[in-house]
RNA sequence: GCUGAUGUAGCUCAGUCGGCAGAGCGUAUCCUUGGUAAGGAUAAGGUCACCAGUUCAAUCCUGGUCAUCAGCUCCA
């Protein structure tokens, strides 16, 4: 008998040789019908996978991660199945079909463009194999067995897999009917228990991720173990692309794109209002963390590129002009303009860390195919800062940058997580110094006890970096503040100070980001508060609404008053019922309402509704204003 | 840049299997002076993304270009 140590700490036998799934129904048939998968001593694993020793074992449902992982990839086979079925005639070429985080897709490569008319066939067929049930069955090959079953069936996307595992592996395969696919697995016991599918959509991706290869058809698709679930998911998605920034940046007038100019966007006067307070509150958070502002120009000449590497590393992404007969380019970053002050004199160790901060407007040439609103553009402004120290303050250096980005990103509200990104191919500077600052990044993070996942190969040409990620609407993550440690361009730019030895010395270079871009940020705000802003950034703040004309000289009273105190007010003077004007004020998402009727003008009062409320309530105008600066000064997220 | 889809009024979208282009919202004017999510009437508003081709005739068919959307790749 072995003891298997179940999820609560309590010890049960189970017979050796015994598969999981008796295992589970001997605890309870009601956990053997929700069960899709098994995690043995933190392996994931079928239900009908024998047990051979004592084991930690945790019986995984739908609502581990891992068991709607193993459901959702068992769907991505069912999905692979029907499509053979369907388009048996054109030799589909299978290549990888995995669950990812809301679903799954699978790759194929085939003659035949797939169209979103052919999903609803490719579900109905899909759903017919979830109807007969099939036992997704596990079998264990040699991998010479494996390659001449893939070979004699023309998958030559899998012969190509199998090739890359190692010589002695023993490649497992699962098989459900009639179609067999090269899968590690773990797939939950048969196709039934896929209950609920709905085929989303179809896009191109190249085989392995690489631009280079072939681009293969990728069908995307979720599946749930319920239809409710399901019908609760898509309803999700759909009030999710309620809150998308570029569909309430057009309905709240808060900025535009145009032919004229892909990727480079336009703020108007509410745009510009969010933009200002943002930059407001930066320049006060740096002031208190010790930083200076600077301003460097947008176009330099061609040889502080090529001192930079720029010319070499970036030139793609970059824009470029000339001046009388010199070649100049617009700025892609701003570190070399930042360096150029830096060197414009000497410094001594009693200066440094030196922190110069810029708003600088970059532009970069992005793919076509990669601008998104205000998530991706073309040009914009970074909330940079260069910072110049001493190499043995690296690490409290990057400390004093985290607490910053903490803080402001407490004050939105907004979560984060970080990644560390190591040496790319394509980069300057000897192993030692990468190693030397990687290493200064990893241990900051590991000290703060951050959590964080590497993306090797993925730094900045000139050092790795920090990057932190936050979230829109549907749940992608986009990269905003960045710590990029940088000991290459102090080299490259020759910059020095002054030691307490009286020696020259090489200071090392950080670039941060908070917002990263002042555009990106912008975008994310708008997902994250659905258009609703909190008062202090909210472009109208309070909006004056007088029942009728005798009203007006009030309305306009309050206002004169309101906006002498620098508030952001307007008066809804137009010829409407007051039902009207409330709902026009809940549509732009205005904090507040003021309703001023005979009532109020008799008492010296307001009538206040705040932003997504039903009721309303009287107050002293005094008493509104108070209200309202405090909330303003204190940046408070509720109305 | 790649694969696929889309582009009609300021906005959201119908529509024309090739024959003078439609709705709702918004805007303007008039009536209505109305207490918390849409009062009524009238009117203006379009080179049907752009450029070619086919045709007696193209918003519609063909080709190309541009932009947008989803994803890939890339990135703040």
């Amino acid at each position: 008998m072995a003891k298997i140590t179940l999820k609560d700490g309590s010890v049960r036998e189970a017979e050796n040789g015994s598969k999981i799934i008796d295992f589970v129904k001997s605890l309870s048939n009601s956990l053997a019908k929700k069960a899709l998968a098994a995690k043995v001593d933190g392996k994931t694993v079928d239900l009908m996978t024998p047990i051979e020793k004592d084991a930690n074992m945790e019986i995984l449902t739908f609502d581990d991660a891992d068991g709607r992982w193993a459901l959702r990839h068992t769907a991505s086979h069912v999905m692979a199945q029907a499509i053979q079925h369907l388009y048996a005639d054109q030799h589909v070429q299978f290549a990888i079909g995995p669950a990812i985080e809301n679903g799954f897709y699978y790759d194929i490569d085939m003659e035949k463009r797939l169209t979103d008319d052919d999903l609803k066939d490719i579900e109905k067929e899909m759903e017919r194999i979830v109807k007969q049930n099939l036992p997704m069955v596990r079998k264990e090959i040699s991998r010479a067995d494996a390659l001449k079953l893939f070979e004699e069936k023309g998958q030559s996307y899998k012969v190509e897999l199998i090739n890359d595992l190692p010589e002695d592996a023993l490649i497992s395969l699962y098989e459900q009917g009639d179609f067999v696919d090269l899968c590690a697995g773990p797939h939950v016991m048969s196709t039934g228990k896929v209950k609920a599918i709905k085929l989303q959509s179809i896009a191109g991706a190249y085989w392995r991720g690489d631009e280079h290869n072939k681009m293969l058809q990728r069908v995307y698709g979720t599946a749930f173990e319920k239809k409710e679930d399901l019908a609760a998911y898509l309803h999700m998605l759909e009030e999710a692309e309620k809150r998308d920034h570029r569909k309430l940046g057009k309905e709240l007038d808060i900025f535009s794109l145009h032919e004229e100019g892909p990727g480079f966007p336009f703020f108007h006067p509410n745009g510009m209002v969010i933009r200002n307070e943002l930059i407001g509150y930066w320049r006060e958070v740096h002031r208190r963390y010790g930083y200076q502002e600077i301003k460097t120009p947008m176009i330099l000449n061609r040889r502080l590129w090529e001192q930079s590497g720029h010319w070499e590393h970036y030139a793609e992404n970059m824009y470029f002009t000339k001046i009388d007969d010199d070649d100049y380019a617009v700025k892609p970053m701003n570190c070399p303009g930042g360096i150029l002050v830096y060197k414009t004199q000497p410094h001594s160790y009693r200066d440094l860390p030196l922190r110069l901060g810029e708003l600088g407007l970059v532009h970069r040439h992005e793919l076509s195919g990669a601008l998104h609103g205000l998530f991706r553009v073309r040009n914009f402004t970074q909330d940079d800062a260069h910072i110049f120290m001493t190499p043995d303050q690296i690490e409290s250096e990057i400390q004093h940058v985290i607490d910053l980005f903490d803080e402001v990103y407490s004050t939105f509200g907004l979560s984060y997580h970080a990644e560390l990104s190591t040496r790319p191919d394509d980069s300057m500077g000897s192993d030692e110094i990468w190693e030397k600052a990687t290493a200064a990044l990893k241990n900051a993070l590991e000290h703060r006890g951050l959590e964080y996942v590497v993306n090797e190969g993925d730094g900045a040409f000139y050092g790795p970096k920090i990057d932190f990620h936050l979230k829109d609407s549907i749940g992608r993550t986009w990269q905003c503040g960045t710590i990029q440690l940088d000991m290459l361009m102090p080299e490259k730019f020759d910059m020095h100070y002054v030691g307490e030895d009286g020696q020259q010395h090489r200071p090392v270079m950080l670039h941060r980001v908070v917002y990263g871009s002042i555009e990106r940020f912008i975008g994310i705000l708008i997902e994250n508060y659905a258009g609703a802003f909190p008062v202090w950034l909210a472009p109208v703040q309070v909006r004056i609404l007088p029942i009728t004309d005798k009203h007006k000289d009030y309305s306009q009273k309050l206002y004169k008053k309101m906006f002498d105190l620098g508030l952001r007010v307007e008066v809804d003077e137009r010829n409407e019922k007051m039902g009207y004007k409330i709902r026009e004020a809940q549509v732009k998402k205005i904090p507040y309402a003021l309703v001023v009727g005979d009532q109020e003008v008799a008492d010296g009062t307001v009538n206040v509704r705040r932003y997504g409320e039903k009721d309303s309530r009287t107050m002293k105008v005094d008493e509104f204003i108070e209200l309202l600066q405090d909330k303003i000064k204190t940046k408070a997220e509720k109305y």
